[in-house]
DNA sequence: GACTTTAGTAGCTAGTCGATACTTATTAGG
DNA sequence: CCTAATAAGTATCGACTAGCTACTAAAGTC
């Protein structure tokens, strides 16, 4: 009975102090899109639950998208706190967000939508604000933490990371140059399996298998955008 | 009267809900610094205040910085929110942190000092960690982001800018590789100034002025970690 | 069996990165 | 004054990288 609806309108006493929500990333057709609650009566929302003091944030976060999702997330962090924004539908002054992926092709939990981040709902300005932050993040951090590999199932193709790839970075790749730049990384291994997909030649499968490679530190880039 | 004292200690009434707490960093004899308060009784700190719901986060952490830096800090961002570490002198459950870069050569604040950050005073768990996680930002933003600049006064040299380049990065860095990669990036314009330290020939003084470059997109990096 | 489609590879070229080695300008010291 | 020392700044070379065009390979379609 630990769910938003006890925790929030618990009789008369005044809303809960923060807010914790979940903004939870997948694909689907070669889109990015994001974990919608639809079925509460009301307007849109991300799974959100009142913060509550005694348990730890990244904690409470695992759990929160365990519980709204039925399973772990493939990858989980923190995006950070949000209260610049007034509207959230805990009343809450402060809200910390979490960003989560699990692989493409998962189902959307009963009552909620996968829906593109290019194309949301309506939802209360605050949480906005997260899902903006959380694909931001996302795109950050792809070449830190192998966020495209979560979003994959177990075992892919490589036309498939690309795309994944190509998603996350909002613009066409290379194949070779990809190919070539994944070989000298030492990500992937090949598995036994190959897909033929109707047309074209089969596909070999793949699996994330990231073996220590010798430090190979980059230079300095100035990328500074201002 | 809108300072730590009044906010907190304000009579009988409960703590407040949540914390703004800010890591001020800036350089000092090659080494990173960070702002602590080391007047008041009790162990050391770094600032913070009592979150009032009634103003954003980022206006609150700019005046809160203002207020306590005595100036407005060269560069300020949202760190996060944290409540996993139980410590903290205001006995709120959650923190919300923010990094400030202050040029070096400021003085410290009466009642404070410049800590090494590799060498920290005791601080509460939760304000540690938000020093690590500070620092952690610095390096990973500082290739988008002008950081090194904002750490140096507003001509400096091009020994002064490698050598808060190689401070960031925590590793020595080619001359004649880092001026080039400075050059194709347009981002310093020289001045008329010459500085002669002592020995050897004078360095010419240069400052921050970015030119829209075209945008030289960067190639996919698998950098990943783990 | 020719054509289309997709997977995967090879080789060329332009540019990048780091090293060594150099020139220039100043102070220190005889 | 002349030389050594020191630091700023430049030039050039070779290894490596990234992206391009063009190719081969294996499947389905007609």
């Amino acid at each position: 009975m630990r769910d938003r609806t006890s925790s929030v309108a618990r009789a008369g006493r005044s809303p809960a102090a923060a807010s914790l929500d979940l903004v939870c990333c997948s694909a689907e057709h070669r889109r990015l899109v994001v974990a919608v609650d639809v079925a509460a009566r009301g307007p849109a929302s991300i799974p959100w639950q009142a913060l509550d003091p005694s348990v730890g944030l990244d904690a409470a976060a695992a759990r929160l998208a365990r519980e709204r999702l039925g399973r772990a997330p493939a990858w989980i962090a923190a995006l950070g706190a949000f209260g610049d924004q007034r509207k959230h539908p805990s009343q809450a002054a402060l809200s910390v967000g979490y960003v989560a992926v699990v692989p493409m092709g998962t189902a959307a939990p009963v009552g909620m939508v996968w829906a593109d981040v290019t194309d949301l709902p309506a939802l209360p300005a605050r949480q906005a604000a997260m899902v903006t932050a959380a694909v931001s993040a996302l795109r950050d951090r792809m070449d830190l933490v192998p966020i495209a590999f979560r979003l994959l199932p177990s075992e892919f193709t490589l036309s498939e990371l690309q795309e994944m790839y190509e998603l996350l970075l909002g613009r066409r790749l290379h194949k070779a140059s990809f190919r070539r730049a994944l070989q000298g990384a030492y990500l992937v291994e090949p598995t036994d399996s190959w897909r033929s997909e109707g047309r074209g030649r089969p596909a070999q499968l793949f699996r994330y298998a990231p073996r220590r490679r010798r430090g190979h530190r980059r230079s300095v880039r100035f990328e500074l955008l201002t």
